[in-house]
DNA sequence: CGCGAACTTGACTGTAGTCAACCTGCGTGG
DNA sequence: CCACGCAGGTTGACTACAGTCAAGTTCGCG
């Protein structure tokens, strides 16, 4: 699939950045990486078993999501990528499956394989370290799923998924904003372990903060979301500075 | 609190080199970085907010339990750490606070200041790298945690809470085994995001497969136990070698 | 021997799941 | 350009799994 547009690590780059310094000549390093442009269509599943094949992704556009199914066909989100995150890059060090991935709406990516990757850490240490954060900031990311799917009741449990998508989509802490959301109900239901019914139902009493509708999200009151869903972005920021900058 | 034991960090090593291959000169640079014998006793916090410290450390003997607790008092552990394994270790490059840290029963723990483990990082990229693996394998168990506590009934649950901790535990595959699990039944819930009642009940359904009794797991049918789980426990390794030793 | 923490049990409640029907809006093809 | 089809969203009635509360009981330790 030829597709128009032609991307470029840039986003990437600048996800790095923004939690690692990076010189001139590393950032050049990384923005040199051959890569492989292709468009994977909306529900398309990208692999079966994630890390399977020999290469890492960066998302150009559009949004991915990493899932465990179930014998019973359940399905969990365990990740969800957005524009300029990376995708199987602690395959690099840990090449074992970790689930499938899925391109929730149209998505671009961009294939890097794990052998250019590990060159690239291997010549400049300070990328190695970029890359281990940038794996630790998912972590974080993870763990507070693990709170979220395990303590907190459906309406809480929604509003701290909002409340991060937000942030991870440039939210700045302004009461109202719109951000695209390319999921559907059911598929929100997949990411914080409800049933769609159930999201839907939870969605109808939040429609007062924040309105989710055709693959938006509107926050009507960013302050009264975050009470409801006991949201501290702190776990989002790869070191406290930033998380002090955000708190500001 | 003077202990008559005086540990070292061997077993840390141990685990890093179960995923990461070192030269012995890269394992005697880790056995000499210095650090800090103490112990803690049973339910006592480490710290409330974990990273706080400018130290990680590693458990010499007991267990720690990683937790994130909610303004209503729930408590949700996030990650178990037992011999050998490394606290806080993500803290090195992402200085951001994690949740409380708790001895589930009398610990013994080394301290390892963050500034030391960054200088031998520095020094060996194989050391750099050994440390991310590690990193990685608790992401892996976190991302079942979020499947866990998402996705799975009651029953199905702590059957695979309690696989994870058996082989984890050195457990081997045979038939019978039986490990220690230092964790009162309302840790467990913690653990699994029950509540202890719950647990108590649902372990009393598991009794013919496991017997969970006096801070000991007596394992009487493994294969029962793993079918129950739907447990496959590849996520615990660091690589599709060791997965496919793992299941021989 | 006695105390307290942890475990056990029963009765009841409630949140979320299930099932099924219906609606709505969008994209495709006639 | 309309008609159809279908995926996704909405609603109601009912179910069930896990939570809550409260009262015992057991166990380990001092």
């Amino acid at each position: 699939v030829a597709s128009s547009v032609h991307y470029d690590l840039g986003r990437f780059v600048a996800r790095l950045t923004a939690h690692s310094a990076l010189s001139a000549e590393e950032q050049q390093a990384i923005l040199s990486l051959p890569f492989h442009q292709s468009v994977v269509s909306r529900k398309r599943d990208i692999s079966q078993s994630a890390g399977s094949t020999s290469s890492a992704f960066v998302v150009a556009s559009g949004l991915v999501s990493r899932f465990v199914q179930l014998s019973d066909g359940e399905r969990q989100f365990t990740a969800l990528y957005r524009t300029g995150d990376i995708v199987d890059l602690d395959y690099t060090v840990r090449p074992v499956s970790t689930g499938g991935l899925n391109a929730c709406c149209d998505t671009t990516i961009l294939r890097v394989s794990h052998r250019e990757l590990r060159a690239v850490a291997a010549r400049h240490p300070a990328v190695t370290e970029a890359f281990w954060r940038d794996c630790m900031v998912d972590a974080a990311v993870l763990m507070q799923w693990v709170v979220n799917s395990g303590r907190r009741d459906a309406r809480t449990r929604i509003a701290h998924f909002l409340c991060e998508m937000a942030i991870r989509a440039g939210h700045n802490g302004s009461m109202q904003t719109e951000f695209d959301l390319p999921l559907s109900q059911e598929q929100i239901a997949d990411a914080v372990a409800l049933t769609s019914v159930h999201v839907n139902r939870s969605l109808k009493g939040l429609q007062q903060l924040a309105l989710v509708q055709s693959k938006k999200v509107q926050i009507h009151n960013w302050r009264g979301l975050t009470e409801v869903a006991q949201f501290d972005g702190a776990y989002l920021v790869a070191d406290a500075q930033a998380a002090r900058r955000m708190i500001a």
